[in-house]
DNA sequence: TTGTATGCGTTATCAA
DNA sequence: TTGATAACGCATACAA
């Protein structure tokens, strides 16, 4: 592989000046010398290798992208996490960057936090963590350039960038309760994860502040997957006053509601009412297609992405986080309660 | 940070020492200063530069992932890549490599291809190279190892992973044959990409072997995309004599050939049988739910990516293109077809 | 306008 | 069993 040796050998002239012109650098070149170089360069089929450049520039321009959830590993598979990573691979592209993947299992910060400071990356992207997790500090006490996104990093100096999850829910609660709902309960992800907190508050908020009361059974965690989702749905129209209406908290969650519903003979949206979260490609695909909240995701990934890189720049980065807006996608699978609950006791 | 001088300054040994059972190297080190070294290094909180240890092994341990459409960019959306991703993450972590995604956009293998030997990946998996690009062999003329991931190489010194094509096809058009079906079209995405011709002459064959004719204006050429399924699908049912049964090139046509027969009031698979081929996550969410060819898309991913490591690691791999078994998947879009059309000349 | 020399953090070669 | 020291390929301070 030709080095810059070999360039400058080839066009007679110093590696430094090689270096100069392949680097734009602000020292003056003969316009001689520079053509040499270039064709020199072209000829040579010369790039400049990366990590003797990061050596010594201490900057390899890519950014490592760190999955918090480290037990299942990532799943890109699930629409959630690919549309925010082609966020951050759009943002990148856009600034120049590539993107270091981390495969690395990980178990606690006091281990493993350093292993993300190996050079590969010059700032961390990290993914969803859990709550709870010691990975957020643990990173950034190394210094390490970080911003967390898709939940909060529970670190004030480190940024993050998510979706408002309590305005979120409020559109979905409102809606349902201007359909005329009174008995809605929420289908959860697992607590373990601040945006099921979140939203489990505003959801439980929303109700409260339209005098409805959410008894305890209609609120149901469990885990982001259809499994979950069809059980514990099964569950919630088992019970003796069941839902009217359903605020899944993601649209996983959503889609195997709908399932278990036909399952037990309900049609939605007349005898039951479904409310998804995110508006992943599926949510348009089923049948009825779902109402749902929709998050900015990939415009989440592509914010963090250029906030790390802002903060890699130099550019300091406002503290605390960024929250974008989601909305209401109205589609077909939320209507007015049936009459006959509306006239029961 | 800390480097491997503070290691070793700390436990009062050499950097050779410090280095030899940091990398478990086969020079023999007491247990004293082994002992310190350890310790030293995780009181410090070391981590080896990549980068460096890279510029002297001339092994960075990372694979590289380049788009071969490059025109698009990446799509992780597109189910189809991220689940060929997803095998690649797989794989790469069962054996302890990272992954760097190349967002550089690149035009021809003559001016772009040696961006690729840049140093931060030791191999490169081509990603579904359109036909006719030059990147594939200019990357190989480079002396870089590389893979190409869902598509043949077009060289016989470049390793490729894909479904077997022919193979998926004929498990479509012999499910319809066997239904009953004798006017089936095909509906096409773009025909620079190989696996476009490869579907569309496997067509051609099963059809012809069963003494089938197909009519040209049978095969439609368009994209993968809903718009263009769409609209070549609506070009099929104006036909004079329209088809009894589409089978289409991936699952996001099947899907909006779907809804273009309903919108044109045809029941399916009553007076329309659909196949589509992947088996994306949406194929089973559909009302009624597809038929189609499951191609094992992370095993593909998973595959390329231990033959790039394994070539790595300098076991030479078989020359050629490893093939994949497809399986259909039979679910509610293909009936016989309706017995008016059966009774008709 | 240009070139020489140093150091970035490692691994590996040599000598002890 | 261990330690100097020379690369690895590059950017840059310093010198000319």
């Amino acid at each position: 592989m030709p080095t810059i040796h070999d360039v400058a050998r080839e066009s007679g002239v110093s590696i430094t000046t090689v270096s100069m012109v392949l680097n734009k650098g602000s020292r003056p070149v003969s316009a001689e010398a520079r053509r040499r170089v270039l064709e020199a360069a072209r000829a040579l089929n010369y790039t400049p290798n990366a990590n003797a450049r990061a050596l010594v520039s201490r900057r390899i321009r890519s950014v490592g992208v760190v999955f918090g959830t480290n037990q299942t590993g990532l799943n890109l598979v699930n629409p959630y996490i690919s549309a925010v990573l082609q966020g951050v691979l759009d943002a990148a592209t856009e600034r120049e960057h590539n993107i270091g993947l981390y495969t690395r299992p990980w178990r606690d910060a006091e281990r493993d936090a350093a292993a993300f400071r190996d050079g590969r990356a010059d700032g961390v992207l990290i993914f969803a963590p859990v709550l709870g997790s010691d990975l957020v500090p643990g990173i950034a006490a190394l210094g390490m350039p970080l911003v967390v996104v898709s939940g909060p990093s529970g670190e004030p100096e480190v940024p993050y960038v998510d979706v408002d999850n309590a305005h979120g829910v409020r559109l979905a609660v409102e809606h349902l309760l201007g359909l005329g709902h009174r008995r809605i309960a929420h289908l959860m992800g697992n607590l373990d994860q601040a945006n099921v907190l979140e939203r489990r508050d505003a959801f439980c908020a929303a109700l409260g502040e339209a005098g409805v009361s959410v008894p305890p059974e209609y609120l149901v965690a469990g885990q982001y997957n259809e499994v979950s989702g069809r059980e514990n749905t099964r569950r919630l129209l088992d019970l003796p006053e069941p839902p009217t209406a359903i605020f899944a908290g993601n649209d996983v969650l959503a889609i195997a509601a709908l399932d278990a519903a036909r399952e037990r003979g309900l049609r939605v949206p007349e005898d039951l009412s479904v409310v998804g979260f995110d508006d992943i490609p599926a949510a348009s695909l089923v049948t009825p297609a779902l109402t749902t909240v929709f998050q900015p995701l990939t415009e989440i990934g592509a914010q963090a992405t250029r906030l790390l890189i802002d903060v890699l720049d130099g550019r300091p980065a406002d503290p605390g986080g960024v929250l974008l807006e989601p909305k209401l996608v109205v589609r077909g699978t939320t209507a007015p309660p049936p009459p006959s609950v509306l006239s029961s006791p």
